[in-house]
DNA sequence: CCGTATCCTCATCGATACTG
DNA sequence: CAGTATCGATGAGGATACGG
C-alpha cells in the first residue's frame, strides 16, 4: 500500500501519465508533445516534464544553441517500466460500463499476488 | 489513450485507489477502512466513499436502522477489475530508485501490447 | 520554436466541531 | 458509529501575453 501511494505521488495530477504514454512512442520534442497530449497548456507541459526529468522518468536534450531552439524529451529506462501500470489502466478503461448487467462475467481470480500486494 | 484518461478520471485523487486496495481485502465498515487507509479524514472519506458508490465500483449498506448504525462498503465486481492496475502501481512503485546506476537491468519489450496502447 | 511571467479560478484537501 | 457543517489553506490548472 505504501508504494502504491509512492507511485501515486510521483505520477500524480491530470497529465503526467498522458506525457509519458506519449513518450512510450518514441522521443518527441515540445511541441509535438503538446499536439499529442490533448489539452495541455504549454504552461503545464513545461511544469510537468520538469518533474519528470527530476524523477528520473525521462531526459530532457537541447538540440541546438541558435534560434530556433530544438529541445528532445526521451524516457528514460525507468520511465519505460512504466508500461504495464499504463497497459492495466488502458485496459481497465476500455471495459463496458454494463458490468451491473453482466456481473458474472467479470472475475478475477485472488489468494496468490493479491496477498502480496494486500498485505504491503 | 482517451481509455487512459478516463480511468484516471476515476481513480483520480489521493485517496480512491488506497479505498479500493483497502477494501480488496473484504468488505469494511467506515471507522475500519478510516482506520487503513492512513491519514484519510471522516470528511474525504465520506466523500471519496460516495463517488466510488455513484461509479459503480462499490456497494453501501446500512446494516441497522438504530444506534449505533452499522455500514458496510463492499467492492462490486466491477471494483474487483481494478486489481491489475493496482498491483500493476505497487510493482512499480516497489523498483529501486538506482536505475541511473544499473540501467541495464532494466528491460521491457514492447512491440506487440505496446501498440496497442500507443495506438488507441 | 521553447518556453516563462502574471493573474486568476476552482477543486482538493485538511482541521475542528458537531449531530443522529 | 457514521457521518455533516464550516472555515480555511494550498495548489493544480487555465488564459493570455510576452521573451530568448
Amino acid at each position: 500500500m505504501r508504494s502504491v501511494r509512492d507511485a501515486l505521488d510521483l505520477l500524480g495530477g491530470k497529465w503526467k501519465l498522458p506525457i509519458i504514454l506519449a513518450l512510450l512512442g518514441g522521443p518527441k520534442r515540445f511541441k509535438q508533445l503538446q499536439r499529442e497530449v490533448v489539452g495541455i497548456t504549454a504552461k503545464m507541459l513545461s511544469k510537468e516534464v520538469k518533474e519528470l526529468e527530476i524523477n528520473g522518468l525521462l531526459r530532457r536534450q537541447v538540440q541546438a544553441e541558435a534560434a530556433p531552439v530544438a529541445v528532445t524529451y526521451t524516457l528514460e529506462a525507468y520511465g519505460d517500466t512504466l508500461f504495464p501500470v499504463i497497459e492495466a489502466l488502458h485496459d481497465w478503461g476500455r471495459q463496458p460500463r454494463n458490468h451491473i448487467m453482466h456481473p458474472q462475467e467479470i472475475v478475477v481470480e485472488k489468494t496468490e499476488a493479491f496477498e502480496q500486494v494486500a498485505a504491503a
